[in-house]
DNA sequence: AATTATGTGAGATTCAATATCAATAAGGAA
DNA sequence: TTCCTTATTGATATTGAATCTCACATAATT
């Protein structure tokens, strides 16, 4: 992922919050790889780092930066959140393998607009979508 | 729904299990409603009409509904898992209302077909997928 | 520097789901 | 039918992700 561009403190307070080392921190960590990864990792990252950050803080921080766009938070059906840094991203789905874990984004143009169909045929405006294909991956088959 | 013309006990006794009252009230109360319910819904149901059962048992018995390809066990993303009768019924994928929780069934056989040419274009052999679509619905925009 | 309200940390709590284990009962044998 | 073996059940404890509580820390303004 490139440096970001973003200023996190300007958002912060734009949102009438306080900027603290723990939100940057947390914002550093996930932009610091491309992976889907879950609070526990995070907060175990940063503590690693020999940051000093409590688990509610890595829930709460994430959930601002989530609720500003920075962050999408996934459920990829493993019982714990993920996120992914999408700041500069591009809508994209999701193709995981069942037996070692990798995820593959796709982005389907066609998909997309008769999802839109299928919605306007029932009625539906729609929001957002959740689109993953589960099965194995070239070296897991 | 109409009346199963599933024998239960043939297909229990088949995997070499035990059929008891408590699997066989579990399915008929799955079958009794095409809603997508969750095990703590099935369970205060079967408890309201009399029938002594646990929730580990309704838990239990579900999943081994489930594994005998008669219930499908949907992630809706509301925290509990959520489950259909599908004994009978053809692939669909859903449709939900955020405001008021309706779920409408909805089946694209292009969107079937571009999933697998996904899957094929990063070598990826599918098992299944989930595809939903949330919004308002009609009544709640 | 003083003030004040927001943010944080440690631990408690929630909730769905699973695990434990003694008691029960299904189903095969006689 | 009765007996026997063992899967199943129910009550309860436990797990794990996520949220809540509240005393204390600290960002931001004056
Ligand atoms: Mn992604
Ligand atoms: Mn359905
Ligand atoms: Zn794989
Ligand atoms: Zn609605």
């Amino acid at each position: 992922m490139k440096p970001s561009t973003i200023d996190l403190k300007a958002i912060i307070r734009a949102e009438g919050l306080r900027y603290t080392n723990q939100r940057e921190s947390v914002w550093q960590e996930l932009q610091s790889s491309d992976d889907h990864r879950d609070a526990e990792d995070i907060y175990f990252s940063l503590r690693q780092k020999g940051i000093n950050i409590s688990r509610a803080t890595v829930y709460r921080t994430i959930e601002v930066l989530v609720k500003n766009n920075l962050v999408r938070k996934l459920d990829l059906g493993d019982g714990k959140n993920r996120y992914e840094c999408k700041w500069d991203a591009a809508h994209h789905d999701h193709l995981i393998c069942t037996e070692c874990g990798k995820i593959v984004e796709f982005m389907n143009d066609q998909v997309e607009g008769i999802q839109s169909d299928i919605a306007r045929e029932y009625g539906f405006s729609l929001s957002y979508h959740i689109h993953q294909l589960f099965g194995l991956c070239e070296d897991c088959r």
